[in-house]
DNA sequence: AATCAATATGAAAATAATTTTCAAATTGGA
DNA sequence: TCCAATTTGAAAATTATTTTCATATTGATT
């Protein structure tokens, strides 16, 4: 009979204990150093996998073709805004309901039922557009 | 002795062509079947980067690790707007200004200049809220 | 603390997208 | 026509990620 629980490991905690202390994107080549070759790299891409699908991380890739990671510390509840800056990778959470007038759009014009609860734009932030930040 | 000139063929010349004719983003793949193997994968990929580095094409990534580009023709100001079906993986690309009103929100409201790039939201497509589809 | 089914792990193999290599073909000026 | 510079594409290499599968671990239950 299936059980509907995960089962807690040392390999996960490592893993979630080095991610939590981030404070910028990181790679999978950058987790798996620090973790020192103590959690296998199918095992790292696995639960990243399963955050990402659970909406606790944001993945982008650099203009350098690089793939970042990061924790959506905000992202347990709600319907969440982000606009993300592709200069200097700053995601900021935007508090306000504009995107409910697209879902409205969208599900009543387009016949489609949104199903994500966040949404992430990217763009350029206003530090970046002033300081004529080229990107990294 | 150098040149510091390029040569016509006809390979570049029915790459441009598709290229030209396209009104939203496109992957290697689209392109690739579309020249119905007339022209090498190779050599797609040397002009698509050499459009890149000449900043005559955008290269984005979606959500779900897609890479499209994209022509940048000086008069193309619309942004590009797809909802992903998660039932059936269908992207349909949607011709709706419906964007617009929300990335105007965007740059007035949160001082944020989104990039003209495309924006994929994720949900269930009529097709499938009609057939009740579960999901692969 | 022993049992055991459900779940997790990781080494190795597979896959996929992109890049590199290099011999052969093409280009266009002389 | 000649020829050096450039372009092409098949095949091999590279890189990031996913799958496979045998083995190990977990934690509820006895």
């Amino acid at each position: 009979m299936p059980r509907n629980e995960t089962y807690n490991t040392k390999q996960k905690e490592m893993i979630l204990s080095i991610i939590k202390k981030k404070n910028h994107p990181f790679t999978i080549k950058e987790l798996y150093q620090e973790l020192n070759g103590e959690v296998g790299l199918t095992t790292i891409y696995r639960l990243i996998d399963k955050m990402l699908f659970e909406n606790k991380l944001n993945k982008s890739i650099s203009h350098d073709n690089i793939t970042f990671y990061e924790l959506l510390k905000e992202c347990q509840e709600e319907n969440h805004f982000y606009l993300k800056c592709t200069k200097c990778r700053d995601l900021v959470h935007i508090d306000c309901d504009c995107i409910e007038g697209l879902f409205n759009h969208i599900t009543k014009e387009h016949q489609f039922k949104p199903d994500k609860e966040h949404i992430i734009i990217e763009g350029t932030c206003q530090k970046c557009q002033m300081n004529g930040n080229g990107g990294i």
